[in-house]
DNA sequence: ATTGGGATAATCT
DNA sequence: GATTATCCCAATT
């Protein structure tokens, strides 16, 4: 049996029921927990969007299992990370129940922990603010790509986990329109932390 | 705040 | 074979 690396911030890691949810309603919990990896990294999770499957035509998802979207299909608590616009990777989880097809993007983060490894990663980026603002950025300061492709956030046995470190989810949070897709543009399924400096897209976007 | 270039895999026709 | 994609960056206004 592999033995669990910790994670680079103190707390709970998140359960697989905690993931077990729609991912409408698990979108805005994970507000405020953090994704920290074993190599040092950690950032505070201050904006994400859920995917809903079937029901979704913004989800890759909606036409039924691929081989890219196999991921979402599986268990909560597994990360989906796929390819997009010929150079970018994107970081889900997998929300429940298990077969839906469903998740939630990550889609920025307040850098807690490991800033040097992530200036590393982007270092054209001046500003420690536009480090991980951004659903690519993240993935890029936090050195997620397709090897992280269904690896498992609860066991954390492959260096990442979203853990809970105390902080409750802000109060209050309403949902707000999805970035950057091109259908299903009506379902309110974006949610941020109010206020936050390190959410994504523009000041009209961020409301 | 807005533009346009960048570069590729998966999926659809 | 064509299209589009859960975007980023640098350069402009």
């Amino acid at each position: 049996m592999a033995e669990r690396i910790p994670v680079a911030w103190p707390g709970k890691p998140l359960s697989r029921a905690f993931f077990n949810r729609p991912a409408t309603t698990l979108a805005p919990r994970l507000l405020n927990k953090v994704l920290a990896s074993a190599d040092g990294r950690a950032g505070r999770i201050v904006e994400v969007e859920a995917y809903a499957g079937a029901i979704d035509p913004a989800a890759h998802t909606y036409r039924g299992k691929t081989p890219r979207n196999a991921v979402m299909f599986g268990p909560p608590g597994h990360m989906y990370v796929y390819f997009t616009y010929g150079m970018h990777w994107c970081a889900n989880c997998v929300s429940g129940p298990e077969g839906s097809g469903c998740g939630v993007l990550i889609r920025a983060l307040e850098p807690l922990q490991g800033l040097a490894q992530m200036r590393a990663a982007r270092p054209r980026i001046a500003n420690d603010r536009d480090l991980c603002r951004g659903p690519a950025r993240l993935t890029q300061a936090m050195a997620i790509n397709g090897a992280q492709n269904g690896i498992d956030l609860v066991t954390s046995l492959d260096g990442f986990a979203i853990v809970d470190d105390g902080m409750a989810p802000p109060r209050n949070v309403v949902g707000g329109p999805r970035i950057g897709i091109s259908v299903g543009k009506d379902h309110p399924w974006r949610w941020s932390v109010p206020g936050s400096r390190y959410v994504s897209g523009t000041a009209a976007q961020r409301g």
